[in-house]
DNA sequence: GCTGAGTTTGCAATTCCATTGCATGTTATG
DNA sequence: CATAACATGCAATGGAATTGCAAACTCAGC
């Protein structure tokens, strides 16, 4: 009778861990849709995932080649989705074209609450969210009530600045 | 031998008026122009005229429109020559439609500085510039190094509020 | 399991704004 | 006037967001 040898031993113990893990991370996306009462269909919990990797922001077309051969169409339509019932929020970064990022805070169907300041970087065009930053207070003439606000910042990043 | 009624004097007196108001306004914008580095033709006279006029900053379609049958392609073009001179500045307010103001400050080929907050009024819509209010201090992760600032408010204007 | 209503998806088409190419018209200058 | 440089008008293009619609799918109720 032979015995596994440490080599095998530990294939196996990688191969159950990765097993865990995609199983957690699916169970995780699939509670996070079902907690903002979203269908958690195969579509968007690829979407929901990829985002979830993200460091920076995703345009459409990213999103487009990321995924590959998934439908431009669907992938947009979660993202609205998403959007409304406060899963992700959309970023106008000046670029022209909407940068699309998870939603850190408590944001639900009523609205998004973390506001912050974006970052984009001239040299990588990585569009940043920056929780830590909030927004300072500003002032205004008088007779102009405020309701959003949204504050770009262009300039070098931490990782190209580096 | 007949008088002048004071009726008829006063008719002569306002045309006299206007003339001389509308050949100071062109001599203005002409001047304005040529200060720039402009060549002052028909066009961009009436483009900046028009620009100058407003209390809130317009679209090429909102120009079109108000200027016809003059040719969008050609307001188009005489935007992007006077922001490249430091006349006009662009504003990017979220609306997807990019919308024209004067400059106020002394900006000029090297740059934009006239640096403020820009208001969208959720209400009439328009977008007005709020150079009275300049953009705060804020924080941001070590790394990152800042160079242009876009701050965008959203709310009711003056005017809808009232 | 089968059915039907409601939801989601994929493809095609459309809309809207920004931008470019090119031929013609205009201006400035000797 | 001649000529080069610049400005204009029209047509066409490009890119992104959005919509229409029919097919595919999901799921509760039979
Ligand atoms: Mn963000
Ligand atoms: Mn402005
Ligand atoms: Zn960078
Ligand atoms: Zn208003």
């Amino acid at each position: 009778m032979h015995s596994f040898s440490v080599g095998k031993l530990r294939i196996v113990l990688i191969f159950m861990y990765l097993c865990i893990a995609v199983q957690m991370m699916k169970k995780n996306v699939e509670d996070l849709l079902k907690a903002h009462n979203v269908s958690p269909t195969a579509m968007r919990m690829i979407v929901l995932d990829h985002l979830l990797d993200q460091q920076a922001a995703l345009s459409l077309a990213d999103l487009e080649k990321a995924l590959a051969p998934a439908d431009r169409i669907t992938i947009y339509r979660s993202l609205r989705t998403f959007e409304s019932k406060g899963l992700v929020h959309g970023i106008d970064d000046g670029s022209g074209v909407t940068k699309y990022a998870c939603c850190a805070a408590d944001c639900g169907p009523e609205g998004h609450h973390d506001v912050h300041v974006h970052f984009v970087c001239r040299n990588c065009q990585e569009t940043y969210c920056l929780p830590r930053s909030r927004i300072p207070e500003f002032t205004l003439p008088v007779g102009f009530q405020p309701e959003e606000v949204n504050l770009v910042v262009r300039g070098v990043c931490q990782v190209c600045a580096g």
